[in-house]
DNA sequence: AGAACAAATGCAAAAGATTCTCATTACCCT
DNA sequence: AGGGTAATGAGAATCTTTTGCATTTGTTCT
C-alpha cells in the first residue's frame, strides 16, 4: 500500500491517486506513460476514473516531486515514476525505445557552464535522438 | 531578398514563404518564435497569411533544415532560424529569457554515451533550467 | 509574354491534448 | 458516525496544430 508515499508527499490517500501511482510503479516495460497511456490500463482493469482526473492526479504528482514531466516530442506529455535516481535518456527515433543514462562529466560541465552563465539551475533535460543498434541491423558495442 | 535560399532548399519561393523566413531572420530579439507569435507579426504587417499557412511553412521549414523546431515546455512549440552554428539552451524559468551555449566537453560525451549504448545520434536536445543573475537580484560571474 | 499544370494558400472545420466548471462523492478529523 | 473540505467525473471549453477543398499563385514550356 502506498498510502503512505501519498500523505508524506503532502497528498489525500484517494482511490484515484492510488490506483494511477500503483500503474506507473507496475509499468515496468514502460516507464514512460502518456495521461492517455495511464487511462487507458485504468479502463482496462474497469476503474471509474475520468481522464480529467488522470490529467489532475499527474500534474499533482509532479507537483509533489513524485514523478517527472517530459515532453520529448511535440504533442503529447509523458510521466515517469521518480524513484531517487536522476537521469537522461536517449532514445531511439525508429523504434522508440527508451534507455536511460547517467554521466558525471556532463552532470558537472551544465553546472560550470550555468555558472559562466550566471544561472543557478534549477532542473535540466537532456535527451539524445539516435538509431538504436537492432534498428540499424548491428551489433552494440558494450 | 532571399528567394535564392528557397530554392536551394527546395521550395517554391512564395510570397508566404518568403514573408515568414524574413520575420525569423529579423526576430532579434526573439530568437525562438511559435508559429502564433509569427501569425501575429505578420497580422501587424497587413499580411493577409493565414495561421495555417505558417505552420505547414514552418515545418517545411523544418524538413528543408531551415529552422529548428523546439519543445521547450508543454503546450507549444518554437523555431529558431539555422544559422549554422549549433547550439543548446539555458533558459530562466522566471523570466523566460534564454541564453545559448556551445560546450565542446558535453558535445563529445554524448557521443561516447550514445555509442556505448549502441545508438548512432541523429540530433540531440540539451536544455538547462533555472533561475538567472537577475532575477536573483544578484551579479553574474563571467 | 502567355498558357497550362502542379503546388501552395486561405478558410473553416477537425483533431488531439489538456484544462476547467460544477454538481456530486469520498477522505479525514473529532 | 457526522461534517467540512478537498477530490472526482463528465462533459464542455480551450489551445495548439492539422486537414479538406476550392481558389490562387509560381514555374515551366513555347
Amino acid at each position: 500500500m502506498s498510502t503512505k508515499e501519498l500523505k508524506q508527499a503532502g497528498l489525500k490517500a484517494t482511490l484515484p491517486r492510488l490506483k494511477i501511482l500503483e500503474i506507473l510503479a507496475n509499468s515496468e516495460e514502460q516507464r514512460h506513460m502518456s495521461a492517455e497511456d495511464v487511462y487507458k490500463v485504468l479502463l482496462d482493469h474497469d476503474e471509474d476514473i475520468g481522464l480529467a482526473t488522470v490529467y489532475r492526479v499527474l500534474t499533482q504528482f509532479e507537483t509533489a516531486g513524485l514523478v517527472t514531466r517530459h515532453n520529448f516530442e511535440g504533442g503529447h506529455a509523458v510521466f515517469e515514476l521518480n524513484e531517487g535516481h536522476h537521469h537522461d535518456h536517449i532514445l531511439c527515433v525508429k523504434c522508440g525505445r527508451v534507455d536511460e543514462f547517467v554521466d558525471e562529466v556532463i552532470e558537472k560541465r551544465q553546472q560550470e557552464i550555468a555558472t559562466k552563465h550566471g544561472f543557478v539551475i534549477t532542473d535540466h533535460s537532456l535527451t539524445l535522438f539516435g538509431i538504436c543498434a537492432e534498428c540499424r541491423g548491428q551489433q552494440a558495442a558494450d
